[in-house]
DNA sequence: GTACATGCAAAAAATTTGCAGAGAT
DNA sequence: ATCTCTGCAAATTTTTTGCATGTAC
């Protein structure tokens, strides 16, 4: 309900790191604090920039690297918008977005209450584990009507 | 509720973008038709194939600048998935999705019901237009537990 | 000590752009 | 005649890879 802190953030991706047997090197380290403070839907190259603050030598390698394996352990999560390069956010708030088809600009959008019913006779999901529900609106801001 | 045939996705399209000016040049004509008969998610470049097979000489370029027109007009969407090529769907079943944050592979899902109810007081929508509810699930598929 | 992580540098993949000419209305 | 659309070709942007070296545990 309430936000989450950026130190709270910063707790959960680290804590999170641990459990998972990643190491906590000094690019994963300032990639992680990073992204806990990051404001918006930043892109994987957004992310080397602000890493390259703090250590300026660090490789794109290094982030992309980083940014994948923290997908695939469910710790951060993307966005969709077309035509632009993947755009990352951390998970926190239970919050939603509206993408504006002209702009391609996000939205957060928070609800005050969700229920999605699955189909099951149409939707073969046996044995998948579902751990997020992402609600995506889509259609024309008002900057773009 | 009952699937949609490829033709009437493909009379829909066409219909569409005579409603909005776009021309029906050849390249658009086809294009129109192989997103009219996709199955799954195609990317940008597989577009760029299939319609090569009907219109060998066809660029990159046409393929993608339609591709960016008909995304603005609402007539075909794109489905987020982390490290691959953004993936183009044909608006027509209301179907959602289920992204597997491991291997990246997206499943259909069919809902029985949805709502989503909007909380006003902690969401900026107003001059919004909402076109589309898009749901996705997120989570582990049961080849990658 | 050892598996994991990084940097480098290059390649690959994906997408966009400018411009001149062709085609639709 | 005009405005849209295309092809070409190159550039740009975004992301990934292989491998040798470094380092957190």
């Amino acid at each position: 309900m309430s936000s989450r802190s950026s130190a709270d953030r910063y707790t959960h991706l680290r804590t999170g790191c641990a459990d998972r047997g990643l190491r906590l090197t000094p690019q994963r380290e300032v990639l992680l604090r990073v992204l806990s403070e990051a404001k918006g839907h930043p892109t994987g190259d957004d992310m080397v920039q602000r890493v390259r603050k703090v250590l300026p030598t660090v490789s794109h390698a290094t982030v992309y690297r980083n940014l994948q394996e923290l997908l695939g352990e469910g710790l951060i999560r993307t966005l969709e918008v077309a035509g632009t390069a993947v755009q990352f956010e951390v998970n926190s708030d239970d919050h939603h977005h509206f993408v504006c088809r002209r702009c391609g600009h996000v939205w957060d959008v928070y609800l005050s209450s969700l229920d999605v019913r699955i189909n099951r006779r149409r939707t073969e999901l046996d044995g998948f584990q579902v751990d997020r529900r992402d609600v995506q609106l889509h259609g024309v801001c008002a900057g773009c009507r």
